[in-house]
RNA sequence: GGAGGGGUUCCCGAGCGGUCAAAGGGAUCAGACUGUAAAUCUGACGGCUCUGCCUUCGAAGGUUCGAAUCCUUCCCCCUCCA
């Protein structure tokens, strides 16, 4: 190898989990040609997340060694739903709800990757035309045997929980999208690692050159102990407002600050073992935090926005300024007065009266910035106020 | 087709005629402490017109003064045998 295919090698290995195998994948690089480079997405989900953008940033510097990427969107693959423990029935999306959530998809992904050189393909294009007969086909291909080594299948078997015969036919399907796709190489999280290698599997049987696969880590969420997901809400979305994506970043602990900043920053490896030594000498883990909130807003916003972000953090958390630039709420109120439980409820502080009433019970609520204790308080027509429950939520409400 | 086990509040999981809105843990939320860190501590955690009332323990009926707990039917899941 040469500097610069060592240093192209570098660039595609930094962050990855495992790559199988691994001489093969350095092989079809060091050809020089360029590889067709495969991503599958689900169709249901186009709010990407942080967790996402793990995987896409990889394939973005595999657009900048020159190779083609197809973005797959798994419509087809939708309608089974990938059985992750949960099988929670999906309905089938229509066709114009696959193309907007395409739409959505391109919105987020290409502020990470070049348009120019991304293909987005849908596994229906193939699938549709897909008969029982293939099917039958496709299926003979593989056994119960090898789909129970499966870790999810063979525990949910073992512990005596469902599986629907349909839940075999995804890896199956997904391992097809690589023989559609001729893929030479294809991305996929570390739970994707039986998919990925059905896919080889596959594309051997249909006298094929198998695909190498890259995994890249699943990153934590916001608890640090789950994989980042929207259903666990504790997610950073990329088109979450820069001031949420500040809060988000910053309440997350310092141990887990260097795995996001690992397999976040696009900082060189050198940049980030000099702050690792910072903070050893004694900087505040803090202001590494800032620096990375701020790279992190800027790529999905500008700079600007990071900076202003920044700015309200500390007027709002640290100096424990009211913000001046408030939601402002306006009820019309059908009385001429209103309990302020029914008031927090119905603005959607909380959503329950009951919920309201703990609130004020916990003294988490202020009424210009006076603290309420007794949940039977009534307010009256025509007051301005500017209302906070809890640290988190606030806004100005008028009452008419 | 046969035999057995099981479905409990967001999740796991106890309860097996009254003292059950239902133990315990997790998650979550709030308060204290902070760097809105983390950890920790305290509290809350079905709903409501909230010292009381209403609705929950797979579904529908039934027995009983009273049922998550007993009976019947139905739905769903699992195991073993065929």
């Amino acid at each position: 190898m040469n500097h610069e295919q060592q240093a192209a090698w570098d660039l595609i290995k930094r962050g990855t989990v495992e790559i199988l195998p691994e001489d093969e994948l350095q092989t079809k690089l060091m050809s020089g040609k360029p590889l067709r480079i495969k991503a599958g997405f689900d169709p249901t989900a186009p709010d990407l997340h942080l967790g996402h953008t793990v995987l896409i940033n990889k394939l973005r510097q595999f657009q900048i060694l020159g190779h083609e990427v197809t973005f797959l969107i798994g419509d087809f693959t939708g309608m089974i739903g990938d059985p992750t423990g949960k099988s929670a029935t999906r309905k089938p999306l229509t066709r114009e709800e696959v193309q907007e959530n395409a739409q959505t998809y391109k919105a987020q992904i290409f502020k990470i990757l070049d348009p120019k050189t991304t293909v987005i393909d849908f596994n229906s294009r193939w699938m549709d035309a897909f008969s029982a007969a293939d099917l039958v086909g496709l299926a003979a291909k593989y056994t119960v045997a090898r789909m129970l080594e499966r870790e999810d299948f063979s525990k949910r078997y073992a512990q005596g929980d469902a599986i629907a015969i349909h839940e075999f036919l995804y890896p199956l399907v997904m391992g097809y999208d690589s023989v559609a796709l001729k893929a030479d190489i294809e991305l996929g999280g570390t739970d994707q690692k039986f998919n990925l290698l059905v896919g080889r599997e596959l594309q051997r049987h249909y006298g094929q050159t198998p695909q190498s696969i890259l995994m890249t880590p699943l990153l934590e969420g916001l608890d640090g102990v789950k994989k980042m997901s929207k259903s666990l809400n504790n997610y950073i979305g990329i088109c979450d407002a820069p001031n949420d994506m500040f809060g988000k970043l910053m309440s997350i602990s310092d141990d887990l600050m260097w795995r996001y900043i690992e397999l976040l920053s696009f900082h060189s490896n050198e940049a980030i073992q000099a702050w690792r030594q910072s903070v050893t000498d004694g900087a505040n883990p803090r202001d590494i935090k800032v620096n990375f909130a701020k790279e992190i807003i800027a790529r999905f916003h500008d700079t600007a926005a990071a900076e202003s972000a920044h700015h309200d953090f500390v007027q709002r958390f640290q100096q424990q300024v009211i913000p001046d630039v408030l939601e402002e709420i306006t009820i019309d109120l059908t009385e001429s007065s209103i309990l302020l439980t029914q008031l927090i409820k119905q603005i959607g502080m909380t959503s329950t009266t009951s919920d309201a009433i703990r609130m004020i019970k916990q003294h988490a609520v202020k009424v210009d910035n006076v603290l309420i204790t007794d949940p039977k308080i009534q307010l009256h027509g025509g007051m301005h106020f500017i209302l906070q429950v809890g640290k988190r939520r606030m806004a100005k409400v008028s009452l008419s």
